[in-house]
DNA sequence: TCTAATACTGAACATTATGTTCGATAATAA
DNA sequence: TTATTATCGAACATAATGTTCAGTATTAGA
């Protein structure tokens, strides 16, 4: 990739991140982007066909880093003592998070969040899919397997964006424990 | 308040549920909701002072409505049984969406649902904090109070978010039986 | 270093949606 | 009946979107 077209599009993401810091996600116009990112108008619209096809990428960015690395790690193994281990997936996402890679958490903790949340969720389900899906993992239970995976995807984004409401105070170890509160009952303890 | 005033409101708010059973929100225009509600431009301005007054306006009556009902319930009793009892708030409230009051139902199936869950969810955790807050039907754990009411609220909302992606299969009895088993762990079990 | 390819620029433009104004008309409450 | 108030609809100003194009600058590769 052209080098002036890297630095373009890195310039239109970073201003864009910038605004979606401050301001809501629909308030910011194209205008307000090209200005901060300081690239011409044209050129925006050869990078991105509209701003929400900008922001359908920077997501994918976003997330698909954070996720991808959570992907490479082995497959949750479980202790006898009914609690997910130590070095679990959600407690490497909680350390991965709070390392602040790229920003993610000022976004995560703007009030743009629902946006990202929600493609946090997306992207999370992958995960937990692989992590759980066709293993046994999950407790026996009558419930569907989508149901459960949607579940635990969706408790752990809340779990995070209520850990970002209230300051980040708690440790990931400590969020960890919370979550495990919430979700260990569905974990089989058999294996 | 004018009979005139009345239809205006109730004819915009037809033409934008119609519209956002079948079009995403951010397509459809002022200009389209005047046309189906066949009322003049300067009328919709003076009743709502943007599209996003607008769908406010429509979420509070509608969520507002389904929330006020259950509110009137007698606060939760529990059964030594570890279960919610039969007729839970939880219940009730999935009998009272599948008559499908207003339509809510094709708005949170629509592709606009994200949009809906999200106002059913705010107005659920006023719910659930008068039905268990301070009323020690939670078991008792280290978690703050506010992240359970957080947990129990979305948890309910994604559960019939799930509910409607799979079209209703199940029957709303069924279903608590779902939400029981992923909450149940979180209620006391001793009174 | 030279060159062909390609990316960026910025102004101008067409298009579309928003929200306001106002005089005329119609419906309502009392 | 009458004073009040809501609606109408056309016209208007404003603002954002997305495209076009001719000129300029940068790049990769020979």
């Amino acid at each position: 990739m052209d080098r002036r077209q890297r630095k373009t599009r890195e310039a239109i993401f970073n201003a864009f991140t910038r605004l979606l810091e401050k301001h809501a996600y629909n308030q910011i116009t194209v205008q307000d982007i090209i200005d901060d990112a300081d690239v011409g108008r044209a050129t925006f619209y050869t990078h991105f066909e509209t701003k929400e096809y900008l922001l359908k990428d920077l997501c994918e960015e976003l997330f698909g880093h954070i996720i991808d690395t959570a992907m490479g790690l082995p497959h949750g193994h479980y202790h006898y003592s009914c609690k997910l281990e130590a070095d679990s997936v959600f407690l490497h996402l909680l350390r991965h998070l709070k390392e602040n890679d790229r920003n993610i958490l000022a976004l995560l903790s703007s009030q743009n969040n629902e946006i990202f949340l929600q493609y946090f969720k997306t992207n999370l389900k992958k995960l937990i899919k692989t992590q759980f899906a066709d293993t046994g993992k999950l407790k026996q239970s009558n419930l569907p397997e989508d149901f459960l995976v949607n579940h635990i995807s969706i408790s752990f984004v809340e779990t995070v964006s209520w850990w970002l409401c209230h300051d980040m105070k708690e440790t990931p170890e400590e969020l960890t424990e919370y979550f495990e509160n919430i979700m260990t009952p569905l974990f089989n303890t058999n294996n």
